[in-house]
DNA sequence: ATGGTAGGACGCCTA
């Protein structure tokens, strides 16, 4: 059963379809999935995927902000599009496929950013994005003799020191404080779900997925961060044979400042 | 120590 999932920032979809267009191309995982596309459902870039082989397109956005996305050349269909805090933002979509005769679930998420001031007490975004960790608990990896899950996305924490380019600098900055890197670290362990991207990649290797735009030379300062995940089911990870980490991608033209993450399995 | 850039939509929010 090789199968090769994607994920991917992308800031804006229909500004940047013409470096998705050039990822399916030279890529072409099988599932694409998409956060902050900035798109609302019925302005969808849907006819340029499907010209790329992507037939199979759900949508969960809105207009300006957030907005998720899952596009795939198998079939697939939306298991649930859920709303996370009380609030009406497009931060999840589910969907499931069929992969060797099982059925796959695959998460797609995008995790709020939490604003600068690393304090709930004054900053309702970081209030928003803890509560929205601990909603996240109650996402478990769906494992049966038929049914596996993989959760990806952009969850907006750097959970290892090596994920981040100083983690003394990076302490008291959100996206690396105690309480998210934990936080996220305790949901991952206690749901059963397994950090793909670090099972292929050491743990003691830096391994960055962002960087920033205000930097003067992203590539040359290299304060990056590991910002988006793939996580699978315990039952799939004996099967993973490769990750790849794009990071070519954020030199393009008008890059996303994320770049692609891949996994593929087989 | 601070400010630096980008996108959506058109003054300002979000990242």
């Amino acid at each position: 059963m090789p199968f090769k999932i994607a994920t991917w920032n992308i800031n804006s979809v229909r500004l940047r379809m013409p470096l998705v267009q050039r990822f399916l191309e030279e890529y072409q995982p099988d599932v694409l999935c998409l956060q902050e596309t900035k798109c609302p459902d019925d302005q969808f870039p849907s006819a340029a995927f499907r010209k790329l082989g992507y037939n199979y397109i759900q949508i969960h956005g809105q207009k300006g902000y957030h907005g998720v996305a899952t596009v795939s050349r198998r079939p697939l269909s939306v298991v649930e599009k859920r709303t996370f805090c009380g609030i009406g933002d497009c931060r999840h979509l589910s969907t499931e496929m069929e992969v060797g005769g099982r059925r796959v679930l695959i998460h797609n998420f995008y995790v709020p950013a939490g604003g600068d001031e690393p304090d709930p007490e004054i900053n309702p975004k970081f209030r928003h994005k803890l509560d929205f960790l601990k909603e996240m608990r109650g996402i478990r990896p769906d494992q049966t003799a038929d049914t596996a899950t993989v959760l990806v996305g952009d969850l907006n924490i750097a959970p290892l020191e090596t994920d981040v380019w100083s983690h003394r600098q990076l302490l008291n900055v959100v996206s690396h404080t105690p309480v998210e890197t934990e936080g996220l670290e305790n949901l991952r362990s206690n749901g059963g779900w397994i950090d793909l991207m670090r099972r292929y990649i050491p743990p003691e290797e830096k391994l960055f997925t962002w960087w920033s735009y205000r930097a003067r030379d992203w590539s040359l300062s290299d304060r990056g961060r590991r910002l988006d995940h793939i996580w699978s089911s315990a039952d799939l990870a004996p099967f993973l044979t490769r990750v790849e980490v794009l990071r070519a991608a954020r030199g393009w033209e008008r890059p996303s400042d994320h770049v692609p993450v891949i996994a593929e399995f087989g």
